[in-house]
DNA sequence: CAGTGGTCTAGACCACCGA
DNA sequence: CGGTGGTCTAGACCACTGG
């Protein structure tokens, strides 16, 4: 079975296409059953190593579930997802063509009261560093990067050298990344964070805060503040 | 050779974890080179397809990037992503175990000014649906949804009724998604919005904006207005 | 029990990269 | 050119689901 191999699209992906397409026109609605591997194998003349590679890639994608011994029909809700990744701010401004600079507000050891002993897992009073850095695009404030490190996994923080580094960069680099949560508000800025931003205490901010995990170390807890009016999180998600 | 079947764990998934241990421990820095199918295919004694499987799974994960001919590297950046879905409210509510209930504030059909009419690709005048809603989570408002929807994608639409279903359901089900995007930003919210609400109209609030494309119609853009005090979107990875 | 998906093999040919 | 990943096959055995 000689197969052309002047096919410009593969195999699978011949199939993907079309079960989206017929799950975005509409002629399979959420909850219908899609075709079985064997019916599929026979439709498309293909093997079912290729057939099941295309369907598992959907039920990746979330539009189709499958339930071993049961069969494969069309997800009840289009599971979306986009990427919100962690980034480094100093690449997301480069790559949106914009200069990006720095202002090293604190760097310094701080003693854990209870709110931070408990988010690293550490007795209170002990050591941890704690940085604030105001990221700028094109002279703009655009983040206050207002940090907590625990010392057992990034010892040297303190002698980082943030005019070369940013915090995120130099934490991805020496305290590799096992796990992260973080969760998006919306919030007035402190008096202090207001005027880092240059803008008034009743503007309203998108806050991020953000933990992470390195090996067996809470690494970091970060307070992202964002001014409202200049940045927003967006994104694109398509079938 | 016979495998044995107690095997507790997919092979696959062996090799995924070797991987992802190598990565997570520090072993293998971002950049550094992973070994090659034919290495590992030695090293655990798999056949290709299978080592195949589980450093493409990786790959998709973001964990390693491919570049065929060359070879596989560690990643730079972890990109990790959080599934911000599209979900019913009603559904969210209900999962937390809390009482889902809606006022339903307007319900109309109105002419689209110049903004509507860029956002649905339609004349300036012409029919749009226009419906708002509060969602209440155990009797407190949390959103408020504002939305706006192209006739043309779901026609009966002002005739559903948002007691027993809700507009992101009843579109989900009338007008499969093809595409959409959003944007989350932070605002204080209207005098009426506010009201809607029971907040100050100092208060921050979370605000996604969001538009979507069914087949050849930008069905809908929608507007939801979250408390900031009382809502926040989160979420986890892991490596 | 028959039908489904989950996994795995031992080959194969191809496209691409770098030396 | 040899080594890499990208795709594909024609089988196989297994675990699970449902009637």
């Amino acid at each position: 079975m000689p197969r052309l191999t002047l096919n410009p699209l593969p195999a699978y992906e011949q199939v993907k296409a079309f079960v989206k397409t017929q799950i975005s026109c509409g002629h399979w609605r959420p909850g219908d059953a899609v075709p079985s591997e064997a019916a599929l194998q026979q439709q498309f003349g293909l093997s079912r190593m290729t057939i099941n590679r295309a369907v598992k890639e959907l039920a990746v994608e979330g539009l189709v579930t499958r339930i071993q011994g049961s069969g494969t029909v069309v997800a009840q809700l289009h599971r979306i997802s986009s990427t919100l990744a962690i980034r480094d701010i100093h690449e997301e401004v480069l790559e949106r063509g914009h200069e990006h600079s720095v202002h090293l507000d604190r760097l310094e050891t701080v003693r854990a009261n209870l709110a931070l002993a408990q988010t690293f897992k550490l007795r209170q009073g002990a050591k941890v560093f704690h940085s604030v850095l105001v990221h700028h695009e094109d002279g703009v404030a655009i983040q206050i990067e207002d940090r907590y490190v625990n010392p057992a996994a990034a010892p040297k923080y303190l002698s980082a050298d943030f005019s070369s580094t940013t915090p995120t960069r130099y934490l991805l680099e020496h305290a590799p990344l096992t796990e992260a949560s973080y969760s998006i508000e919306a919030s007035l800025p402190s008096a202090h964070e207001a005027q880092c931003l240059g803008i008034q205490a009743s503007d309203p901010c998108l806050v991020m805060t953000r933990s992470t995990v390195s090996g067996a170390h809470v690494a970091s807890w970060v307070r992202l503040v964002y001014p409202g009016t200049r940045y927003s999180f967006s994104g694109k998600f398509q079938l």
